[in-house]
DNA sequence: CCAGACGTTGTT
DNA sequence: GTCTGG
DNA sequence: CCAGACGTTGTT
DNA sequence: GTCTGG
């Protein structure tokens, strides 16, 4: 579940579809991009978003102590599979599968826990995400079935196509799924931002 | 005390 | 780094 | 989540 | 078949 995701939009285009109401205003805010470096790997849109690819989180800014984030939301790109505090030497040989973080028994997490206990609460925006099905898991993963899951559009809008709906992001409906950041750092002093998405046993 | 986990997915 | 199991 | 590896020897 | 890397 939620092992494969979209997200095509640039920075600009999702810091615009991401505008967001602040107590009874009339006008939406925008959230503030930060750009951050996580050790030279870049977001790259992509409608194949893998595990451990990078791509955007909204974080409350409170978080990123920096004066100049003038917005209380703060969209950055993020690794998609939690890399332990404690982990020491190659960030990617923690051993563990961190992309999804089951809800049940979040509080008793050794690894999940601290984040909820200090707030580190993020959101992943995507597109949509793919579901296989499981029914023909003996055929080769390459030709079992696949649905691509999304959020509903307003007649204009063909999320399948970006040709329609180029330049109306606002009128976009992206879909947010919960989760945990932290940023871990290396022997240097380099740091990454990266995050796990809570989920939930299927009611289907 | 030390050693080892710390996490998830799916199906039989 | 910190908790659990032995 | 899927795709792809999974191994070693020696020399240029 | 199963683990690793993306």
């Amino acid at each position: 579940m939620c092992g494969r995701s979209c997200m095509t939009l640039d920075p600009n285009e999702i810091v615009c579809a991401c505008k967001y109401k602040v107590n009874n205003d009339e006008e939406l805010k925008e959230p503030a991009y930060r750009n951050e470096y996580n050790l030279g790997k870049k977001y790259i849109p992509s409608y194949n978003i893998a595990p451990t690819d990078i791509c955007p989180i909204i974080v409350s800014s409170k978080h990123l102590n920096d004066d100049e984030i003038s917005s209380n939301r703060t969209v950055l790109p993020a690794l998609w599979s939690l890399i332990p505090k404690w982990h020491k030497g190659d960030y990617r040989k923690h051993g563990l599968t961190t992309n999804n973080a089951r809800f049940e028994g979040l509080t008793d997490s050794k690894l999940y826990k601290p984040l909820l206990d200090r707030g580190k609460r993020c959101v992943m925006v995507i597109e949509g995400f793919y579901e296989w099905k499981t029914t023909d898991l003996k055929a080769k993963s390459s030709e079992r079935s696949v649905y691509f899951v999304h959020m509903p559009q307003n007649d204009k809008i063909k999320i399948e196509d970006k040709s329609s709906w180029n330049g109306l992001c606002e009128d976009l409906k992206l879909m947010y799924i919960a989760g945990l950041f932290d940023v871990w750092n290396d022997e240097v002093g380099d740091s990454i931002y990266s995050f796990t998405i809570i989920t939930y046993e299927s009611d289907i």
